[in-house]
DNA sequence: AATGAATGAGGATTCATTCAT
DNA sequence: TATGAATGAATCCTCATTCAT
């Protein structure tokens, strides 16, 4: 009869939403950007292909949300205050965030990985990226300078190296890799 | 104008193989698997698209192809026998070998790992990557095994993870990258 | 908050109504008819997609209930009686009629254009046009005839090319036309 | 065996090329440009989709081809030298040119017309058919010029619609038109 | 061995229309 | 009466691959 109240447009739109973009992060990640076909993602999300354009403008704008919204949400997980200074066991914190986020974020991770590498899909990211990365660094570089390390810029880029290769090998080896035995090592020795 | 000598065929089929995937692997890397087509590539190569398929069953063929013979190339240069004991200073050479290679085939290396990233490309070589990497995996293994270390697996785990992270950012940071610090500083903690 | 009387509610439907076809007139003259789509339609005149299928069956209905009501209101324009004796003056009147026609519905005006010269849109108003052409026809044969020119249907004839001629071109060359100085010209030569 | 030569690949393309501009010219005529389907056209010209574009980039550079290669043979009718004086023969010549035109190309013409008034269309060629429109408007202006008369611009721009709207209801009225009869008014009152 | 015309399946995208509310 | 989410057919276009020459 009357219609739809925008409370309840809001929350449909907010579910309908989600459903695609959880879709489309796995299936982005499980094909790739140029092989994941709206087609195949609007049916796994059990969605009209025209539906897909309700909610975004194009393939890459949906692309660009959801990466945008996963940077974001990874950048939320360092937002705790950090001015102040740095104690072994918040850096202990902050290497397990990291690891927390490997698990909790793969098929991000994978995204973020297969996309970065792929040249003409960087040139959308490639100014937005330094600044999600930046802090992390940034939080490292303070550490070892505290700590009186030699070389802190070049410590923090050793384990910032690290931790990459890292995850691009979690992420690829799939369910073999021995995260949590690389996550106490590196906290021994990197701490 | 009698016609040619089977050597010179063969001669010139090898020319022009080369032609093709060097001009493949190009435009693979600068466009992505997907987005490569099989008309630029001939065109760039100065060659029909009919041609092509004499060469190459498919453009799946050709993809594998350039990244067989290229990851051949590449486990050539730890082809040294290492069967023996392996000191100190050999596996520093080793690392050393491994940091060469990054800088000496770095626009190579960065092609690879375009094409790696790719889910689509990987799906091809997953199979047949742990078999050509296992080497050198081993290499490390031993050597922290004998040195005493208490996790060998582990360890070389590390490295290689480190090792990896630090081509990757090579790879992409260009020339700002200090390779040469992080070399000594890896040979420093890890040999 | 008393319920609206039926005398209102057929207001604002009348309002609505017209909100939607001076809209869609804008829109169809702007974009073509293929082009015009109903969502633009709606958005421009402030309703939703839903309600324009109350008031109109489908697109079609839309077009041809636009194009029928536009006729209709061009034919009542000459709807004056001219059964008597046509005066100079009265002819005069009579081209300004149609040059104010002119400028005041040239969206319309360009809509029966472009939609004349479509055959498949054409066969939905070629039995209506000629009546509403006609009568213009009729009263100018008739002066010319009274003012005893030597081929008064071929005069009209060429009349009525001119005067579609410059409708042809002042609807599409907008606002740089010399429309004005059109008229005079040829109210002093034709009538 | 041998790949065909480049006169046989030539003589193929050009047939080929004209087959499908040829259909399309009736197909957008027929159904308008936004209507007029690449599929209905390939399918009427005998020719898969995808032949469409190895000789056309769209189906905007189809349309523009067409109309700019039809434009460019009703211009050379007009290409001989008017630079000189023109004499009143001359142009009495000039405006039979434009009748024959009319009569001859009478298909082209008539497609030309269903085409411009499509807005769509026409923004297609609102920046060219100017340039090619012009020599023609320079032409009378001259003359009228030359002839003394008071507003040469005007006086030209009333002709150029009298030979639109003539050229406009004699293909729309086809073979009931008096073209001959209008000929001849034209040139009497006009030359 | 070599060519490029030709095919057709499949991709992204648009939009008139329907329908639950 | 009014809404806009949802659909799916149709559109333009791309490209790996085939084939006659």
């Amino acid at each position: 009869m009357s219609p739809r109240t925008p409370q309840q447009l809001e929350q449909i739109r907010k579910e309908r939403r989600k459903a695609i973009t959880d879709t489309a992060l796995e299936v982005f990640a499980e094909h790739g950007y140029e092989s994941a076909s709206i087609s195949k993602i609007a049916k796994k999300a059990g969605v009209s292909k025209g539906l897909m354009y309700n909610y975004f403008e194009s393939k890459e704008d949906l692309l660009t949300s959801i990466m945008m919204e996963g940077m974001g949400e990874m950048l939320q997980m360092f937002d705790t205050d950090k001015d102040g200074i740095l104690t072994r066991e918040e850096f202990t914190c902050f290497i397990e965030d990291i690891f927390s986020l490997m698990s909790a974020k793969r098929s991000f991770y994978k995204l973020y990985f297969a996309l970065i590498m792929q040249p003409s899909v960087w040139k959308l990211f490639e100014s937005k990226l330094p600044g999600m990365i930046e802090p992390i660094i940034k939080t490292m570089v303070d550490y070892y300078r505290k700590k009186g390390v030699k070389d802190p810029v070049l410590e923090a880029a050793l384990v910032g190296a690290l931790l990459d290769g890292v995850g691009f090998h979690y992420v690829y080896k799939a369910d073999l890799y021995p995260l949590e035995e690389m996550k106490k090592i590196i906290i021994e020795r990197f701490v």
